[in-house]
DNA sequence: CAAGCTATCAAGAAATTGGTTGACTAAGCG
DNA sequence: CGCTTAGTCAACCAATTTCTTGATAGCTTG
C-alpha cells in the first residue's frame, strides 16, 4: 500500500504544474500563447529573449502538459494543450490579482491612468441595438486566430492613420488580450482625443472565448 | 505609460505564486491545511519535517497569499486564505491529472487497488432513504474543523474497534481528504473484509464544501 | 521573573534553475 | 546535393532555492 515515498512522488508530479508557472518568462510566452498558437520565433521576437531560451520554457512547458508542439514545414508551432489549460492560467491570474497587493500596484503602472470599462453583457446589449461598436486592437495574426464575433480589427499601431473608419455618433468599445493588456487603454485614450465616445470591454479574447463555450460551470473537483 | 518593465514586473508577481505551488512539500502543507488550520509544529509532525523548514514553506506561502496566520498563545495556527485559494488548488490539481500521465501511475501506486466509489449525488440520495450511512475516517481534529452533514467519525486507525458501531445491513460509503488520499481506500477494503457493504465517496471534505457553497459558477476572468 | 515551549531568524552547504554561447539536426529550396 | 533557415541540444557559469543546524524572540506558567 501507500509509502510515504509514493505520496512524495504524487505532491512531485503536481509540482511540475508549479514549476511551470513559477518563471515570469514562461508565463508571458503562455499569456502570448493564449492569444494565438505561434513559431518559437514569432514567440522569441514578440517576448524580446533569445530563440534557445524560448525553446527551452516552451519545453518546460511542454513537459508539465500545458502547450502541443507540431511541426510545420522548417517552424514548430506552439499552442495552447487546451481549455483546462487556459482556464487554469486565468485561475492564477485572477487569484493573483485577488491576493497580491503588489500585482495590482504593477498593473497600474503598467496601464497607465484608469479608462472606463464596459462588461460583456452591456456590450451585447449595447451592440444589438448598434449604439456601440466593437474594436480588437491587438495584431492583425492574433485577430485571425480568433476574435469576438462582430469585431472589426483595426491594430493599435494603425489606429490612429484609420480614425476615419470609426463612427463619430456611437460609441466605441475597444479590447485586447486581457484586462492586463495596456493595448484597450492606449486605444480608448487616442479614440477619446479624437472626440469620439470610448470605453474598453473590461476583458479579452481568451476570457470571452472560455466564457461562451457552453458557460461550463467549474468541473467540480 | 507601459514600459517593457512594468510588463515584467506583472508577470513577476504572478509567478510569486507560481513558485508557492512548485515545491512538492508545499503542496503537502497546502493541502492539510485544505482539511484544517493547523500549527507549525502539527504540520511539521504530519508532514514530517523538521520545523524549521515547515515554518520556512509557510512563511512562502504566505507571502504567495495562499495562507493566514494567526497567534494562539504560544503558538501559530495557519489556515486557507479562501475559496479562491482552495479553488486554486483543486483546479491545479486536477489539470495535472488531465495533463500528466506521471500523476495517475503515482496516485495508482499509491492508493493500492482501486475500489468502488459513490458521486455526490447518489450518496444523498441514499442517505435521504436511509440505504446508506456515512462516515468520515479522517483524523478527529479534521473532521471538527469541518465536515460533511450527517456523517460520523470514525478515523481509521480506530475503525478495527469500532466496527460493531457500524451497521450490517445498510452499505457503508466512507471518506477521506480526497480522491488522492488513501484512507478511504483502505476502510472500504477494511469494511468488505468484515462482510459489509461498503463504497467509497469519489472526493473529500474540501471538494464537497466547496461545491456546497453556493454551487458558485467559475468567476469568469 | 525565570523556565519551558513554540516559532522564527540566520548562515552556510548542496542541489536546482535560468541564462548564455556554440555546435548540431531537420526541412525546404535552388 | 549543398545552402539556408528554424529549432534543439549541450556545456557552462551565475543566481536562486532548499534544507540543515544553531541562535534568538514571543508567550505562558509556576
Amino acid at each position: 500500500m501507500g509509502s510515504a515515498r509514493s505520496k512524495d512522488a504524487l505532491f512531485e508530479a503536481i509540482a511540475v504544474m508549479g514549476k511551470a508557472f513559477a518563471s515570469p518568462r514562461r508565463l508571458e510566452l503562455l499569456d502570448l500563447l493564449a492569444q494565438a498558437p505561434r513559431t518559437v520565433d514569432e514567440l522569441a521576437r514578440t517576448s524580446g529573449q533569445s530563440t534557445p531560451n524560448t525553446s527551452q520554457h516552451l519545453q518546460a512547458l511542454h513537459a508539465a502538459g500545458f502547450v502541443t508542439r507540431v511541426r510545420e514545414g522548417t517552424s514548430v508551432r506552439y499552442a495552447l494543450a487546451g481549455e483546462e489549460v487556459l482556464s487554469l492560467w486565468l485561475a492564477l491570474r485572477d487569484a493573483s490579482v485577488v491576493q497580491l497587493a503588489e500585482v495590482e500596484r504593477a498593473a497600474r503602472e503598467y496601464l497607465g491612468e484608469e479608462v472606463d470599462a464596459i462588461g460583456r453583457d452591456e456590450l451585447i446589449t449595447r451592440m444589438r441595438s448598434g449604439e456601440a461598436v466593437l474594436v480588437d486592437v491587438r495584431p492583425s495574426e492574433e485577430f485571425d486566430a480568433g476574435h469576438i464575433e462582430g469585431a472589426r480589427s483595426i491594430p493599435l499601431a494603425e489606429l490612429e492613420h484609420r480614425l476615419a473608419e470609426l463612427p463619430t455618433d456611437r460609441e466605441v468599445v475597444a479590447y485586447c488580450r486581457g484586462p492586463f493588456c495596456a493595448y484597450a487603454h492606449a486605444a480608448v485614450r487616442q479614440l477619446r482625443a479624437s472626440g469620439r465616445s470610448a470605453r474598453r470591454l473590461d476583458e479579452g479574447w481568451p476570457e470571452w472565448r472560455l466564457a461562451s463555450r457552453a458557460e461550463t460551470p467549474r468541473k467540480a473537483a
